[in-house]
RNA sequence: GCGAGAGUGGCGGAACGGUAGACGCAGUCGACUCAAAAUCGACCGCCGCAAGGCAUGGGGGUUCGAAUCCCCCCUCUCGCACCA
């Protein structure tokens, strides 16, 4: 059962058929011995240079089917933009520190670099059988000491530059394990491994200013046109800007003031209260002398670590008691509460709050009976009846209730309450950003060390660079929690490279995304001594397309974009935006069974019946099939790409993976949508045997009109399927390759003229070129046997320009419709004059039966489309 | 809640405002075969014997003509989410 589709011959089996496990192998070896896809630091050929890059993976071991869509996808753009005379830079390498490989050498007891370097050499393996255009020469894995000396370099440079800040941050803290934890180490606020509740501490750790480019970052997302929208939209909103005012209250009876942010200026004579975050100071303050108070944020406290009760709950606060003065209203004042729902981590940690145009603060203010007065009046509104129910109005309008802002609209009266504050000193106007500094130091081993030296006299010290680079100790052990550099017995004793007295080094080491932040870069000088050499870098960067998955919309994409301007900056490359192109691709989805008890089948398992349901392979038990959903091994709903490798080759895996459908959507991984892809495979090498009789003759100088038909789809194909790709619509390439195929095949079956067996031939080579992006194994393959003893690989030839002329063709059809119905078609030579067209499309039975009787109005003709009659009567 | 995207046959999908459903998958019938597989051929949106009618989530509109443009509504997916 296994086998049905499998490419071994049988005896009955008159037909050979394409051996892809000998074809593949022998035109991999082919293409690199030739050096086909090698590329110079520093071309001087004076191509146009075209950066094509792939997501680099982490190397897991495996590659999953993710992979194989992504690398597919790059490299049909690879392939094709050589074929289009580009020098084609396609590199790979692997983002190769993380926690996985902890957790291996924790496991198993096997260390991480060699649990990393043999994952690697399978994982390359596997991309190698795959076929793919990469420059293997230039690859390298991130946790290379060459690579991360580099880093580690770069880091320093930065830190001279002013871009690194060392300050306290939270972390997650399991106190059983005694262990920093990652977010995704949380579960439902308990450690993964001790099932501990998780503690917040605060260590000092170093950040990288991402937010001095907030502003630049923000507004070069307008002019990154080949970026999906939606994409620059997500880092806009994560960069988060809002403009607004900064203001002090005072407290009453205090000198003290609390500070404020708000976007609402405009509305602050409709405020009716005060509050602060739980973690405010001034709430801290509070609790010391108010046990009620400390009651209520310590419960807040203990609430707020998962996701969903925070979506879910409800707004409650404690009133302190406290009262702050109006700025603007002499002896009024307002109460001072503690409420679950204001935020420390944005602006100041504390709101005035406004119940009638905001509605947060209008259900707070509800539940707590506090007032609510409104000083927005919507246009049209009266003045003197308007009210508010639980509904805050947040639209536009006109200011009243607010003595000197009465009359403006929304936005003046913001401005005119900036100047206020800004008067009486109070408070200013300020943009406030949502994107924070990025903490990068990590708690953990496998990692690229980062280079500093704390000395009890000197303070930080920057390991200088000849220092560097600063390298793992390979003799650390995991057999207890924390980070084993921290425990290693020597490795963080070094004298101060200032003073000389003893010093400690930095244990932490640097969150991977650093690692991802710059390696496009590095690609281009892959084994220079310094970072980055400019020639090199400068000629290649930017990246002009990048593809990979949704998932990295935010975090790695703009770190990078941060990275390539602190680089810029510091001198070492020129560009500022890394990626010219994104494209984000889908995912790869398959359906997932159950059997009867509710347990997880393999597909391997699961046999279907011709009735549409599904059995178990050996049992024969009913399985349920379930949703289309994301390839998890949870729910051994997984494909390996390696078995479907080695089943039905590469060049069908890549072919079915860009047919199913268009390349940014999710797509689902089928069976039958496999073996289509491989029985198409077969048919396009049959199409080359039977050339084999065919005899090899110099293009005649007419042809019969099977030639001329087949000849003209011929071209037409190469200049949809040019236009198709151009485009990223790898599945109308498809299509229209197996338009051509079909044609083929009809002028197979015509009777012989003189020239058709010229013109199959320039069909079947066409349709190998054209395959050769998608499928290159057999477009070598085919291409050899149409040019037997020849040495030329189709990689090296370039793209085939469709013949104008045969784009034209001999008689186009036109629809002929009566008030827009279609009531006929009729043939006519292209570009016919209107006058004759419209004639015949009226000679048409059926159009002149729709036509009795009736008057008609106007003649609508569209040139080789269409023919429509406006009737009246 | 805010934002973005998408709704087309049994399925994936195609379609510069101009013959809706290309192409593939699944399916039906036939040829070849002792048989099966493979291959080749024909059919394959819905209603209808037919003529014809109806069809691109629903409702309006613009237009000679709308899957495509505009307005309203529904559904689904994704992202963000007490961001003051």
């Amino acid at each position: 059962m296994n086998d049905t589709a499998a490419p071994a011959q049988t005896a009955s089996d008159s037909a050979p058929r394409y051996d892809f496990a000998a074809a593949e192998p022998k035109w991999q070896l082919a293409w690199a011995e030739r050096g086909c896809f090698r590329v110079a630091d520093v071309p001087t050929d004076g191509k146009p240079k075209y950066y094509v890059l792939e997501m680099f993976p982490y190397p897991s071991g495996k590659i999953h089917m993710g992979h194989v869509r992504n690398y597919t996808l790059g490299d049909v753009v690879a392939r094709y933009k050589r074929a289009r005379g580009f020098a084609v830079m396609h590199p790979m390498g692997w983002d190769a520190f993380g926690l996985p490989a902890e957790n291996a050498a924790r496991e198993r007891g096997v260390h991480p670099a060699k649990w990393t370097y043999e994952n690697i050499a399978n994982m390359r393996a596997e991309l190698q059988r795959m076929g793919l255009s990469l420059e293997w020469e230039r690859e390298f894995a991130t946790c290379d000491a060459s690579y991360y000396r580099h880093q580690q370099k770069l880091f320093l440079d930065f830190l001279k530059a002013g871009l690194v800040e060392r300050k306290e941050s939270w972390v997650n803290w399991d106190p059983v394990d005694g262990t920093v934890l990652a977010n995704e180490q949380v579960i439902d606020g308990k450690g993964w491994r001790s099932g501990a509740p998780v503690e917040k501490k605060q260590l000092s750790q170093w950040f990288l200013s991402i937010t001095k480019y907030a502003q630049e970052l923000l507004d070069a997302l307008e002019t990154m046109d080949r970026w999906p929208e939606r994409v620059r939209l997500m880092q806009a909103n994560w960069i988060g800007k809002s403009e607004g005012a900064r203001l002090a209250f005072q407290l009453d009876g205090s000198d003290e003031t609390v500070e404020v942010y708000t976007t609402r200026p405009d509305t602050l004579y409709g405020m009716s209260f005060l509050a602060v975050a739980p973690e405010h100071p001034l709430a801290a303050k509070a609790a010391a002398t108010d046990p009620k108070a400390a009651a209520f944020v310590a419960e807040c406290r203990s609430q707020g670590t998962s996701e969903a009760v925070i979506e879910t709950a409800e707004k409650r606060g404690y009133d302190t008691g406290l009262r702050v003065k109006h700025p603007f209203v002499e002896g009024a004042t307002y109460p001072v509460w503690i409420a679950n729902f204001v935020l420390m981590e944005y602006g100041t940690g504390a709101i005035f709050g406004c119940p009638g145009h905001d509605q947060r603060d209008m259900d707070f203010a509800r539940k707590y009976g506090l007032d609510v007065v409104p000083v927005v009046l919507p246009p049209g509104a009266d003045p003197a009846s308007f009210t508010l129910g639980n509904e805050a109005y947040v639209g536009p309008g006109t200011i009243f209730n607010s003595e000197f802002l009465n009359g403006l609209d929304v936005d003046g009266g913001k401005r005119a309450a900036i100047d206020r504050l800004e008067k009486l000193g109070v408070g200013q106007g300020i943009t406030n950003w949502r994107l924070r500094d990025w903490g990068v130091s990590r708690q953990r081993y496998w990692g690229c060390p980062i280079p500093v030296i704390h000395c009890e006299s000197c303070g930080v010290v920057p390991v200088p660079d000849d220092q560097l680079p600063v390298t793992l100790p390979e003799d650390v052990t995991f057999d207890r929690p924390g980070n084993p550099l921290d425990h290693h017995p020597t490795w963080k004793h070094v004298a101060c490279p200032s003073c000389g007295k003893p010093a400690r080094r930095e244990t932490d080491t640097f969150d991977t995304f650093v690692d991802s932040s710059w390696y496009f870069a590095r690609y281009c000088s892959p084994t220079a001594d310094i970072p980055l050499v400019r020639d090199a870098v400068d000629h290649w960067m930017p990246v002009d397309q990048y593809i990979g998955g949704i998932e990295h919309a935010i975090l790695h994409l703009l770190y990078s974009r941060f990275f390539t301007r602190a680089m810029k900056d510091t001198g070492h490359i020129a560009v500022k935006e890394p990626f010219a192109g994104l494209f984000t691709q889908g995912m790869v989805n398959h359906e997932s069974y159950r059997s009867a008890d509710g347990s997880w089948l393999y597909p391997d398992e699961v046999e279907k019946r011709p009735d549409g349901t599904a059995v178990h392979r050996d049992t024969g038990a009913p399985v349920t099939v379930g949703r289309v959903e994301a390839m998890s091994k949870s729910k051994r709903n997984t494909i390996d790409p390696g078995a479907i490798i080695a089943r039905y080759g590469a060049d069908t895996a890549r072919w079915f993976i860009l047919s199913d459908n268009p390349p940014d959507r999710d797509m689902e991984w089928t069976e039958s949508g496999v073996a289509g892809a491989f029985r198409f495979t077969q048919r396009i090498f049959r199409l080359a045997e039977a050339l084999d009789a065919a005899p090899q003759e110099a293009k005649p100088d007419s042809f019969g009109p099977a030639g001329r038909a087949l000849r003209r789809a011929t071209h037409r194909c190469i200049a949809a399927v040019t236009e198709a790709l151009e485009s990223f619509a790898f599945n109308v390439a498809v299509a229209r390759v197996y338009e051509l195929a079909n044609a083929i095949t009809e002028a197979e079956r015509a009777k012989p003229e003189a020239g058709l067996a010229w013109a199959r031939r320039e069909a079947v080579e066409t349709l190998a070129r054209l395959i050769a992006p998608a499928m290159p194994h057999l477009a070598e393959e085919v291409y050899a046997r149409l040019h037997p003893g020849g040495s030329t690989l189709v990689a090296d030839l370039p793209w085939l320009e469709a013949d104008p002329d045969l784009l034209v063709a001999e008689s186009v059809t036109i629809a002929v419709q009566v008030m827009g119905k279609l009531r006929g078609t009729i043939d006519v030579p292209p570009d016919a004059p209107a006058d004759t067209v419209i004639a015949s499309a009226e000679a048409d039975p059926n159009v002149a039966k729709a036509l009795e009787g009736k008057r008609i109005v106007k003649r609508i003709h569209v040139p080789n489309r269409i023919v429509n009659f406006v009737v009246a009567g």
